[in-house]
DNA sequence: ATATCGATTATCT
DNA sequence: GATAATCGATATG
């Protein structure tokens, strides 16, 4: 009966379509703190987004849609608000949010969420005890972690509409509003590496990578 | 605590 | 044939 309620509100706050219709930075700064939910018959889970980095499209050389469309990018090019999804290293999955009109590439990568709902379902996909090593943090605390950890695959969820009232993966607005925030450059990516594009909540101890806060806020392009 | 390295495959040159 | 928006294990200070 409560989860019941919680549910309707998470259903009723789904972030609309026309909130991913615009550039990729401001959308990047909007989501922090914003609710990523998984919801089937048989499971809920919800975290919430702590990290994220912008890709600006066609005009971006770390984008994957630098190079213009193909077979894999496709939904970064397509209407806003859905899900884009890539299988990288031979490894992992990670899962992206798409922006801007029909024909415009853009998006925007989940790097690292803080579990608020279905702590323990997200260690079962994870493989991993709930309890072990890093505690909460290795569940969800990276972009290939927080896909394993919500179940997301390319088969299953690239090119889903994150704004359709049936779909089981959609971004909810729980009220929250995250307090201090950051731009930094973005991770793992050897072109186009200097752009203040890497959005975090500064304070949260799940954002990715080690030595997160001193790192992060002296590497800080600017402060929002 | 930080650094390096191997895994493993879809995608593009 | 090389590369990649990563992770986890292992080695080293």
């Amino acid at each position: 009966m409560r989860l019941r309620a919680a549910e309707n509100n998470e259903r009723q706050a789904m972030l609309p379509r026309r909130f991913y219709d615009r550039d990729p930075r401001p959308v990047s700064r909007e989501l922090l703190g914003k609710v990523l939910v998984r919801e089937t018959a048989s499971e809920l889970l919800r975290a919430r987004i702590v990290e994220v980095e912008a890709y600006l499209g066609e005009n971006d050389l770390a984008a994957h849609s630098a190079a213009g469309r193909t077979a894999r990018n496709a939904v970064l090019f397509g209407p806003p608000g859905h899900a884009y999804v890539y299988f990288i290293y031979g490894n992992h999955y990670c899962l992206n949010v798409s922006c801007l009109p029909d024909g415009i590439a853009g998006g925007i990568l989940f790097r690292a969420l803080e579990p608020l709902t279905g702590a323990e379902a997200m260690a079962r996909a994870r493989g991993i005890p709930l309890d072990g090593r890093g505690g909460l943090r290795v569940l969800t605390s990276g972009p290939g972690r927080l896909a394993e950890a919500f179940g997301i695959t390319r088969e299953r969820d690239n090119g889903k509409d994150l704004t359709n009232p049936r779909s089981d993966l959609y971004i909810a607005d729980d009220g929250y509003r995250a307090r201090r925030v950051a731009a930094t450059a973005r991770i793992g990516i050897t072109k186009a590496a200097s752009l203040p594009l890497r959005y975090i909540i500064a304070d949260n101890e799940f954002v990715s990578g080690p030595k997160r806060l001193l790192a992060d806020l002296k590497s800080a392009g600017e402060r929002l």
